[in-house]
DNA sequence: GGGCCCGCAGGG
DNA sequence: CCCTGCGGGCCC
């Protein structure tokens, strides 16, 4: 596999290709020194705030393919041995003294970070003299706010200054001005550090300020055009008579924003399980959420088992999984916490000698399709039918079929939402429009399996009753059914796999297509190939989008740009591999990276979507701006119509005089708790205030989002 | 080329 | 928690 590690700023950045989930932290250090030239014991690793220390491994950490790990390059706090004898070969002795400086200790200031070229928030906590011989210069150690106290930066006179207070207005930004400013340089758009710079170039044009700026990033001059013209600060400089800033002044002085807490949702309000609640991911109820003191994840009250119903008072609490676990406990940052799920894994108790973590075989999602629930029936949206992805893996992440390893993604409490044909089952027989499949189990899978030969009878229960549920006609799990008219039946979404072509001419050459909706027509229980019963399923394509084999479907792919898209990354690695070997990937310019069809360029809205958009015409305004720019379509919907209560796409919406969408049942309940104002901006509604939905963006947001109201 | 067997995700 | 699974790469 293959993972990313970059400096600090995003200065330097590679990909490491051909590592393995076994791959040691101290391999990975002689690595990162070839390319990076940073000697090992200097090399402070951090993943997802985490300290990586040797003697572990990638898979210790939860590192996964096309990760990123940042480096931190630390100052060596000691001079070396060798250093000192020389020094004292030439009778240069090196002393330290507390003494006072022009920063107080406890002054809020900005220091500069060398490894990443930005300035921090800090707060200064020491100040001595550094005698060698008869020269001295006074240093100042701080802590970087948000960051842990262990984490100190020295610093000399030119690297301190006041904490920046003064924010400069939209007026005063001319060329020339040196100033302090935000920047992503691994993101475009994106909250970053905060550098010095010289504004270079300014521009407004219907009231929209574009200014372009030299950023010093140490002996480097970056050119880049900025995305936070609204707070640039002013570089504060000091004299003895100033008065100096305390934490007791904070209030004063905004914090500045800086990058994203959150890594995995980039704080936004989407749901994640990594900086909201570990259970349910959901940010609601803040004051409801304990932090564990041993692994940092946050729990709802009332997602815990047992549920909690008021806060502990203990001053320490720890989440289920960490209590009475004394032997594992770590302190933060200094190594790793062993789940026990991971703990009773086969690698854990070192049974095998096999090197597993290399493929993509045991890796696990980089993301989850949020635009549609895992019970979602029907087309996805943004994925239109022929749409292709070399593995599995991408198939679940875009939302298309759920299991990595299963062929039927159902519930049997509810049907089945997808299957996937690979020629897994030797019963299975593809006419294209038209394929019998076969029901799962019936083998014996000890020895950690995941298939085998058939060595006993299926039986009609979970997946198979699940997908026999799709069937328009009663469950009847001795006879099997048959349906009166199939296509009054559940959509079910089908995929078939290239492994399936040595049994049928309708699977695609590589990797995974999804061929559109299929129906099932009848199912029933038969003795198979193998001479024990299986159940064998009939579907039938019913979907408006041609079959992607036939002449209008392969029309239609191209127009569409669909193309086999790989994992991002993969190719490059893949390439570089051969290309250690001997010679050039042929694919190696042509990278298809993963990306939903809606970021491709040729991505388009239907007109039946614009008709109805514009028939909601209270929010035309908010509908204008996102079809400006329909890049990343659906997040950017997602976005705007996100209820502020629920957190979740708004259901059932009410737009508010004060033009905000709220779902109808999280009004009411506001209502019911006697707040009769705006849940986003307060403004007052009334007591009496007729709630109506409005149908119209209702109608819009259920096609562009169909089956989102699954459930609610 | 074929057997072996791993983590991960999902449902129950 | 446990069970299941039409992947996928290693290793013989």
């Amino acid at each position: 596999m293959w993972i990313n590690v970059r400096t600090f700023c995003g200065t330097k950045s590679q990909r490491f290709d051909d590592l393995s989930k076994l791959t040691k932290i101290e391999t990975l250090r002689e690595k990162i020194q070839e390319s990076f030239d940073v000697d090992p014991s200097l090399q402070k690793l951090f993943y997802r705030g985490k300290l990586l220390v040797d003697n572990h491994t990638l898979f210790d950490y939860n590192v996964g393919i096309n990760d990123t790990i940042q480096l931190m390059i630390s100052k060596p706090v000691v001079e070396s041995e060798e250093k000192e004898e020389e020094k004292e070969d030439q009778e240069v002795v090196r002393s330290e003294e507390e003494c006072t400086g022009l920063y107080k200790v406890g002054e809020e200031v900005d220091v500069y970070e060398q490894s990443s070229g930005a300035w921090f928030e800090g707060n200064v906590n020491r100040v001595f003299k550094e005698i060698i011989g008869e020269e001295s210069t006074v240093i100042y150690v701080a802590t970087l706010d948000g960051y842990d106290d262990s984490d100190k930066v020295q610093c000399k006179h030119d690297q301190i200054r006041p904490r920046a207070h003064h924010m400069y207005s939209r007026e005063d930004l001319v060329v020339g001005l040196h100033c302090m400013v935000n920047h992503n340089f691994d993101t475009e758009g994106e909250r970053g550090f905060w550098y010095n710079a010289e504004i270079t170039e300014r521009e407004e044009k219907n009231r929209k300020l574009s200014v372009q700026a030299k950023i010093q990033l140490g002996e480097i001059l970056s050119e880049v055009t900025l995305c936070f013209t609204d707070d640039i600060f002013r570089i504060e400089s000091r004299s003895e008579s100033d008065e100096i800033i305390t934490p007791e002044d904070g209030d004063k002085i905004a914090k500045r924003t800086s990058a994203p807490d959150c890594i995995h949702c980039k704080d936004s309000k989407k749901n994640c399980k990594f900086c909201a609640c570990s259970v349910c991911g959901s940010k609601k109820d803040p004051n409801m959420i304990l932090l564990c003191d041993e692994c940092d994840y946050a729990f709802h009250l009332y997602c815990l088992k047992p549920k909690l119903t008021s806060v502990p008072e203990e001053d320490d609490w720890y989440c289920p999984t960490c209590k009475h676990d004394d032997s594992t406990i770590v302190r933060s940052g200094e190594g790793v916490k062993v789940s026990k799920k991971k703990a009773s894994s086969a690698s854990a108790k070192q049974t095998s000698n096999r090197d597993w973590g290399k493929g993509m075989a045991c890796q696990g999602r980089t993301k989850i399709c949020s635009i549609v629930p895992s019970n979602h029936i029907g087309a996805v949206p943004g994925v239109p039918v022929g749409s292709m992805w070399k593995f599995r893996l991408q198939v679940s992440e875009a939302g298309i079929h759920r299991p990595h390893v299963a062929g039927i993604h159902g519930r049997e409490s509810d049907g089945a939402y997808s299957i996937v044909l690979s020629g897994g089952y030797e019963d299975d027989k593809d006419y294209g429009d038209e394929f019998y499949y076969t029901g799962s189990g019936g083998r014996d899978l000890s020895g950690n399996k995941r298939t085998a030969v058939q060595s006993c009878d299926q039986m009609l229960k979970k997946m198979n009753l699940a997908l026999a549920k799709c069937c328009a006609t009663p469950v009847n799990a001795k006879e099997g059914g048959e349906a009166e008219d199939w296509k009054k039946g559940r959509q079910i979404r089908v995929v078939r796999n290239c492994k399936l072509r040595k049994h049928s001419k309708y699977a695609p050459e590589e990797g995974n297509r999804y061929d559109g909706i299929y129906k099932l027509a009848k199912y029933w229980a038969e003795k198979g190939q193998s001479g024990f019963l299986v159940w064998r399923y009939l579907l039938k394509r019913d979907d408006e989008s041609p079959a992607p084999w036939t002449k209008e479907g392969k029309k239609k792919s191209e127009k569409l740009g669909l193309k086999l898209v790989y994992p991002a990354g993969y190719l490059e690695a893949q390439s570089n591999k051969e290309n250690s070997g001997q010679k050039n990937s042929k694919r190696k310019n042509d990278s298809n990276i993963d990306e939903p069809a809606s970021k491709k360029t040729n991505f388009v809205i239907d007109e039946d979507v614009r008709a109805l958009i514009s028939k909601d015409e209270i929010n035309s305004k908010s509908w204008g701006s996102l079809l400006d720019d329909i890049s990343d379509w659906h997040n950017k919907v997602t976005d705007m119509f996100t209820c502020i209560c629920c957190t979740d796409v708004v259901f059932e919406p009410v737009t508010t005089e004060c033009k905000h969408n709220i779902c109808l049942k999280c009004l009411k309940r506001s209502f019911k708790a006697e707040v009769y104002t705006c849940p986003f901006c307060r403004f007052d509604l009334g007591k009496g205030y007729g709630m109506k939905v409005n149908g119209a963006l209702q109608a819009v947001l259920m096609d562009i989002f169909p089956g989102y109201n699954a459930g609610r």
